[in-house]
DNA sequence: ACCACCATGTAACAGGTTACATGATTAA
DNA sequence: TTAATCATGTAACCTGTTACATGGTGGT
């Protein structure tokens, strides 16, 4: 008692319990949905996969039980739990708050002054390719005909929306940074 | 020896370095700096600060004096060394990466399935909200004279084009939301 | 013969946050 | 008299990463 919030969880930890929502999995299949499926937005290190589930199972919002395979390791299946679907539920309905990027790049540029004119471009060129290889990654994925849910797909435009955005910015400011640098040709 | 790159910095400390480069300042000098000039892309915590300050005089890249004031608290000054100019020259000549966005929005997004659609909208809703407020305050960081440095419009741009384009997403994915779910009015 | 897949974890470290603590000065 | 500004820091905690460690199975 006075517990105080005990059941609020960690993006990390929804993000578990919401794959869990789809069916008992273990560590390892965890890992392989959350870097296939929404890898782009949320992949957790597998370390911290094996370190939160047995948490999970602590706290009461999953359990687990060991299946013995045959020429396959051991493996703990965990399942989400009635008070697991609980404190998610309350996670999912929390407003989001939207955080500000912390984009090294943004600080490179902001101390561009100090950066030759010439590796400036390139960073931003970089980032530019970066992103443009992002658009087509994420194009492909929703033409897939097996993505076509529709939350994965809002996940997926939020990810085009997103590149394009950066990719415009690069664009951009590439040709700014010639025009006002004067960038010698070497 | 066999040190293995110990001149290596870290984005934050290249932000405090990079700050330094303009001349000397206190620990709250710099706070007031990030939160004002690049607060919304670059922005640690107080404490952060406080701590990364000594241990840049420890690895050599700053100096700091005591300044003793009548009517105000003593304060440490730092002024960057030119082993912190150069360490910060090698930050801001390493390529970046483009890491991708870890939003919890795109978590409660992806398992929308388990939300009331109302609930999801109003997610949506505020993120745009949000965003829109952004473009308003960049827009305003624009126009204003005082900044009208090349490197500090960039990162503007940067952070009007993102907030443009999660405003953008927001909206359509309401519509889509809305069209796909039927939302009840109630 | 070698590599990828299945499967779980530990250890060491890095980077960051919020809340707490202190205390004088100055402007409204 | 109330609040903001100046000014520095500690303590407790949380989240996350990389590298290491192990070892059988199945395909090329």
């Amino acid at each position: 008692m006075a517990d105080g919030k005990n059941w609020a969880i960690t993006a990390t930890e929804a993000a578990l319990l919401g794959l869990l929502t789809r069916g008992e999995m273990s560590g390892y299949d965890i890992q392989h949905a959350a870097e296939t499926s929404g890898g782009f937005f949320w992949a957790p290190a597998k370390s911290r996969i094996y370190a939160v589930l047995p948490q999970l199972v602590t706290r009461g919002f999953a359990t687990s039980r060991s299946v013995t395979q045959e020429s396959r390791p051991t493996k703990q299946l965990y399942r989400i739990t009635r008070a697991g679907r609980d404190a998610l539920q309350r996670w999912l309905e929390e407003p989001p708050s939207m955080e500000p990027e912390r984009a090294p790049l943004l600080l490179k540029i902001y101390f561009g002054e100090l950066l030759e004119p010439a590796i400036l471009i390139s960073h931003v060129r970089k980032l530019k390719a970066e992103a443009d290889a992002l658009v087509e990654r994420l194009s492909a994925l929703e033409q897939a005909p097996s993505g076509a849910s529709l939350f994965g797909d809002l996940t997926i435009r939020h990810g085009l929306e997103w590149a394009h955005a950066m990719s415009r910015w690069a664009e951009s400011a590439e040709r700014e940074i010639e025009a006002r640098l004067a960038v010698p040709a070497r």
